[in-house]
RNA sequence: GCCUCUGUAGCUCAGUCGGUAGAGCAGGGGACUGAAAAUCCCCGUGUCGUUGGUUCGAUUCCGACCGGAGGCA
């Protein structure tokens, strides 16, 4: 760690883990700002369904990454990445802590292992082409692409995982160069040295069920009026904001094909396998050094995670 | 009261021309280095409502009974 190194420390876990309230804690007690490494939270007009924080919070303490976007934009890693890494240079400029808290847990892995020059790539008219050609072929047309120009992505590679196959096979179309080619990800980055919090539990049932109250208080305060609003706004033509949980199980409601009951308890289901995704991907970084893993059951374990960041902070 | 339909996995349902059964969803596990709140992969024994009968053998055929839905009165 070279002493021009930039310190972060990096909040996730499971969703309705409690992440937003014990970053809000850590801000107050460090000096703190937060960056949200949150793929939905981006979007303005999407508040109730997204848990953003209250404008009372975001005022207490500064957010980065918080209503950037309008719905109809799109979002996505490398975005994320540059946007984050500008807003880690300022809170470091300003003598303060970067809190990087999010549930979205690609965002928070590669954060801190990209390159500096990682730009977006995207081209609408190429993906469509490439989904045009998945419908008329098949999936396996694609992917037999893809094992031409770069197997060893291919081989791990799900044939039918089509999302991939074709993502890939755009970056390819869009820039002449394969993933491989482009992808200057590395294990760590010199410039960073964060230290991560993973909050979750290992009671399944618990974890659930503070999603399922979540959820019943999403509503009391307003979700459906907001969907509305928003699908006014076109959002179920949206190229990211569309995907976001919370909003999508309303859609069929609002065109009277399902009835509030039971978008109500898709949302639950969603939102209840979603956290069981993030599970399974924090349980990659078991085992480093850096990362520790802290289950919200365990009695104090938010003086656990002050004396973790106390104790990170002052080394040097 | 009579008639018809119905009772199969936690839920919704397939199916067995008689040889003890399978999908979707839920649930569990996993992948994921460029759309990630996305996408994908793997995992299915359950008194086939109860009880008699026919049969070498019944969840499957027949009867009765008990649930559920509808129709006729």
């Amino acid at each position: 760690m070279s002493a021009n190194t930039i310190k972060a420390v990096a909040i996730s876990g499971q969703t309705a883990s409690g992440k937003s309230s014990v970053s809000l804690g850590l801000c107050k007690e460090f000096g703190g700002e937060i960056i949200s490494a949150d793929s939905m939270q981006v979007y303005r007009g999407m508040d109730i369904g997204t848990a953003k924080p209250s404008k009372a919070e975001q005022t207490r303490f500064k957010h980065h990454l918080i209503d950037i976007l309008d719905i109809d934009e799109p979002y996505s890693l490398a975005v994320f990445i540059s946007l984050a890494k500008a807003a880690l240079g300022e809170i470091k400029k300003a003598g303060k802590t970067s809190f990087v808290t999010g549930g979205t847990g690609l965002y928070i892995e590669r954060l801190f292992c990209a390159p500096a020059d990682l730009v977006d790539v995207r081209d609408a008219e190429i993906r469509n082409w490439l989904k045009n050609r998945a419908e008329a072929f098949g999936n396996s047309s694609l992917y037999d692409e893809l094992k031409k120009i770069d197997p060893s992505l291919a081989a791990t590679t799900h044939p039918n995982n089509i999302r991939r196959v074709s993502r890939y096979l755009e970056l390819y179309y869009a820039t002449g160069k394969t993933r491989a080619e482009l992808n200057t990800f590395s294990q760590g980055n010199a410039a960073y040295s964060p230290l991560y919090i993973f909050l979750y539990s290992k009671d399944r049932d618990y974890i659930y069920s503070r999603v399922n109250e979540r959820v019943e208080k999403m509503f009391t305060a307003g979700l459906l009026d907001e969907v509305e609003t928003l699908m006014r706004k076109g959002l179920e033509e949206t190229p990211t904001a569309s995907a976001a949980i919370g909003y999508k199980e309303l859609f069929p409601y609002f065109k009277g094909e399902r009835s509030l009951e039971t978008a109500k308890e898709e949302i639950k289901k969603s939102t209840r396998n979603y956290a069981k995704r993030q599970t399974t991907f924090f349980n990659r970084f078991r085992g480093r050094s850096e990362v520790n893993f802290i289950d919200i059951k365990d009695k104090n374990y938010e003086d656990r995670v002050f004396s973790l960041v106390g104790e990170y902070l002052q080394t040097p």
